[in-house]
Parts: structure tokens; sequence; C-alpha cells
DNA sequence: TACTTACGGATAATTATTCTCTAAAAAGAT
DNA sequence: ATCTTTTTAGAGAATAATTATCCGTAAGTA
């Protein structure tokens, strides 16, 4: 959350530019996704949002969280029972999820760009979005099961 | 599929390891499993299971698919609607997905062991199971796509 | 201000997965 | 072997996230 400010005003300007309407619903949802540090769920950001809007319906949520998506200005992170949002790195990168507590965290890895290459080409896919996940447990967790 | 027979003794023989019955469904389950060749659904095999069992509800498919998974004989590959099982190779290795029509292959990339300790290290996280997945475009739906 | 059209909201549907309860199988004792 | 006890698995119902549909309303524009 270097400067939510700074990323709110980029995801506005970025839905301005493609024509989707700015409902006051929609701006707040925004407005949380971009002040969010962590990974937040669809149920959290609704919960959240309900706030300010208490008639909003989840599919609104959806709907909003898809858009946002599909300009590639927020990353999804399927999980088995619901998905989570990363509003401000929308980049592809790893992700850390405890198998105990579900706490999920930013992974500092690197991308090896010459292998994804190679496998591009023993593969034949054209590989469009990498997601990359670490499955274990955090240190409390970790700490706890000893 | 090199030799579905001998992994189907192979599965038969862990499960009665650990003393988990072997009742026809399950054992027709294995079956299944030992001969797949891609990365069936747990749906899939619930279909083709009631081939033989007609009677037979989703959760025994489920509760094997968790037995097999626990034990480290099949792996699990979680997307978005439903999970997908790789019985033949239960060691971890990334896959393949493709966002037109779904299919998955298995991805030949060395997973960079000395980075990941790293990131343990600098995350604090005990890695149990790396998922890597990549999505894109097979090699069929990149043609049909231009 | 009026027009056009996308959006929000409600409800219901869909669908993967899991819960609960019962039946059946294994183990043990006589 | 048979009866009793205990554990496990199977079937069907239930759960819960997400999506589809439809209509009224409000955002953007001239």
């Amino acid at each position: 959350m270097a400067d939510s400010k700074a990323r709110f005003d980029e995801l506005i300007t970025a839905l301005k530019e493609r024509d989707f309407r700015l409902t006051p619903q929609r701006v707040e949802l925004v407005r949380l996704i971009a002040r969010s540090e962590g990974h937040p769920s669809a149920a959290q950001l609704y919960a959240k949002v309900r706030n300010q809007f208490p008639t909003m319906s989840p599919a609104t949520v959806y709907k909003t969280l898809a858009l946002l998506k599909d300009m590639g200005q927020v990353l999804e992170i399927d999980l088995r029972d619901d998905s989570h949002y990363d509003g401000n790195r929308p980049d592809p990168h790893p992700h850390l999820i405890c198998t105990q507590c579900n706490k999920i965290v930013d992974g500092k890895l690197e991308f090896d760009l010459p292998s994804i290459r190679k496998l591009e080409e023993s593969s034949g896919y054209q590989i469009v979005r990498p997601q990359i996940t670490f499955y274990g447990l955090c240190p409390d967790c970790k700490r706890n099961s000893q």
C-alpha cells in the first residue's frame, strides 16, 4: 500500500478509459481494493463495502472484480473454497499460502524467463499467465505445530 | 500410462499397508486412476466409476481421492471450478492449462531448489507443496485464434 | 433536460464439495 | 464358527461460492 490514493486514481482512470460507469458502489469498491493491504476475498470485500451500501448484492462485487481482472488491474488467486484478490500488485508473482490458517503472503521469487521460453517451445503452449502457489506452514502455525 | 497394471498394484499395496479397506468401489476407482492418462477431474472419475456402480455417490470418490492424496500417491491440481488429479506422476510438477479448451498437459520444468530454499528463508514459511500452473493457449487453440 | 444503455439489486439456479447417518465390514471374545 | 463391539465407508442430503436472469434506475452525453 505504497500510495493507495495514487492506486485509486489509477484504477478509476483505467475504468474511465474503457467507458465503464463510475457508480458510487463501484467507486467505493475500488477504494477498498486500492486501500487493501493483504489479499482479500470477494466475501471480505463484500462485507466491507456493505458498511457503506447495506443493500448491495454480492453479484455487484463479483462483476466489478471480473472487470478489473479482465483489465489486468487485479490479480485473482483462486483457492479451493473461494477466490482472493491482489489489487496492488497486478503483475504475476508467487504466493505462499498456509494450509493451516490460510494466511497468504507475496513471495519474492524471480521468474526464470529462459526456462519459461523453453517450456513454451517444448509444449507448444503460449503462456499467458503463470500462477505459482506454494502451500505450506506459515511461521506461526509452524511454531504451534512443533 | 507406462504400465497401468503395475501402478494399480502399487496403489493397492499402498492402501493395504495403511489398513484401508479395499471395497469394490474403491478398487474400481483405483483401477481408473491407474489407467488414466490425462488429468481427470473428480466428476470425470465419478462418471466413469458409475458405469460399474450406478448407485455410488460422489462423496466416495472424493474420500478415496483425499486418501490417495494424503498418502502422496496422487497429485491434486486445483482449478477454479473443480479439481483434477494426476494419478501417475505424484511428484510435484508444473502444468500447462489452456484457457480456451481447458486441456491440461504436464510441464517439463525443473524446480529451482536453491530459489525455493531462499524463499522459505525470506518468508519463514515451510513449503510443503508447490503448485505451478501456466495458463495460456494450447497449440490447437493458438492456431485457431490466428 | 431527455435519451440511451450499462449497472445494481434481487432471486434463483448451478455446481463442486462435504456432512451426517446408516449399513456393513473387521476384530475380538467365547 | 457365532455373537458382540468398534471402526469405516457409502449414499443421499446439505452447504456455500459463484453466476445467470431480469427489471428498474441512474450514469454519461448531447
